[in-house]
DNA sequence: TCACTTGTTGTCCATTTGTTCAGGAGTCCG
DNA sequence: CGGACTCCTGAACAAATGGACAACAAGTGA
């Protein structure tokens, strides 16, 4: 997607003595000790950004030698991009299309809800696409330019129509799907202030679905719309 | 504020060897020096995250000998809490209180576009902001905890009232604050997905306001509010 | 001019870090 | 069991980095 770190997950095509070509499975060794360290990746980069995290630090949390991380991942540029290769196959899974035919305030609500959901389970894939793109998208540049552009576009449009069928009030959609990106990927990003502020010590179940009631409620009424009960 | 680094900056006492007290200016020099080190410092913390900062790039960038950067701040942690000083006194001054009496949608609206607006002057300072906190706040953690939460709960007291009053709809003031917050900060944070997503090379001036006009819009209409003129 | 402080800079060093590599262990299959 | 391939790992290394330091230059008030 955004390297050729593909291959590494793919399966081997290799030629024996013979010449003749046999393909071998990369047997769940591969597979497992692969996310091992992609877990262990996303929380160190998350916590102490690309240049902080270091291979050493990624192979403890994993409980591997740096040498057999570096087996896996032949080096630390590729591992990070294979972590956002992951990170945005998980993110394309769950947002579901629209289209003009939905109700917009059902379709709304529901994005929200997903993604405030999005912020509550995966709060580090988050935190490391913020990071990314706050300084400047080294490796996300191509993918904002692509598909992340078609992606808000189709839904700008789909907007678009409702506003011009009347269904909802004449706001800008980009600027409204920016507004729903940025407060709900709040709650995963600012975390810390958010429960510093609040004096908690841990976020609950129950915070999250007081944000998005919080946020569905604002937005759609900004927007002219009734919250779905 | 957050570290000690306020003595660098203080007028140095010193007693000489008849053990008389003098005082010395510490002259225009340290001034200019430590300013241009720290816009630089500001530029390349933004750009690299903490551990991806080197003193030599900070030097470069401020036309200096690394030597002569460790002269004026003894090390690296010093020169990001010095910093993150200078950016909490100048977010500081902009933002006025807001009392009971006020029209809340006049002090909302006003809240909107001076965060925009510091958005579009400090972008620098507002993602080095994000970063600290995403990377847990490691510096800030005692900022978030007593003034941050003080400055919060302050706010959303005002807002309460204007609830109570039925001034305006009964959202969680709290919420709302995190809300504001969190969409402005983004013209600042997200930049590069703005810009890719848009298309553009470059913001302009009214690219703010636009995005100043859509929030107030849609955040006072969400509030039950009628936007000021 | 003198005494003292402030400012400047080249050099040095211990440590860290990404990455290479060579050799060995484990696994699978005919 | 033997060969082919996958998996593992300790050792080594060049480059980079934060910081110490000493010697020197410039500024300042009396």
């Amino acid at each position: 997607m955004t390297n050729d770190s593909a291959a590494e997950s793919s399966v081997a095509v290799k030629k024996d003595s013979k010449g003749k070509s046999r393909t071998y499975r990369p047997g769940r060794i591969r597979e497992r000790n692969r996310e091992r360290i992609l877990i262990a990746a996303e929380e160190e980069f998350a916590l102490n950004g690309y240049k902080g995290t270091t291979i050493q630090n990624i192979a403890e949390r994993a409980g591997l030698p740096k040498s057999n991380v570096l087996y896996y991942f032949s080096n630390k540029k590729r591992m990070y991009g294979a972590m956002f290769d992951d990170i945005l196959a998980r993110w394309n899974k769950v947002f579901t299309e629209i289209s003009p035919e939905d109700d917009p305030a059902e379709a709304l609500a529901t994005f929200i809800r997903n993604k405030v959901e999005m912020s509550r389970k995966y709060p580090l894939a988050s935190r490391l696409f913020a990071m990314e793109i706050i300084q400047g998208a080294p490796f996300l540049l191509d993918h904002l330019r692509t598909n992340m552009r078609e992606w808000v576009r189709g839904r700008a449009e789909v907007i678009q129509s409702w506003i011009d069928d009347g269904r909802m009030a004449p706001v800008d959609p980009v600027q409204l799907i920016f507004l729903i990106w940025s407060s709900t990927q709040h709650y995963a990003d600012f975390q810390v202030q958010i429960l510093m502020v609040e004096n908690k010590a841990e976020y609950e179940k129950r915070d999250f679905d007081h944000a998005a009631e919080f946020l569905t409620g604002v937005i759609l009424r900004g927007c002219g719309l009734e919250s779905p009960k």
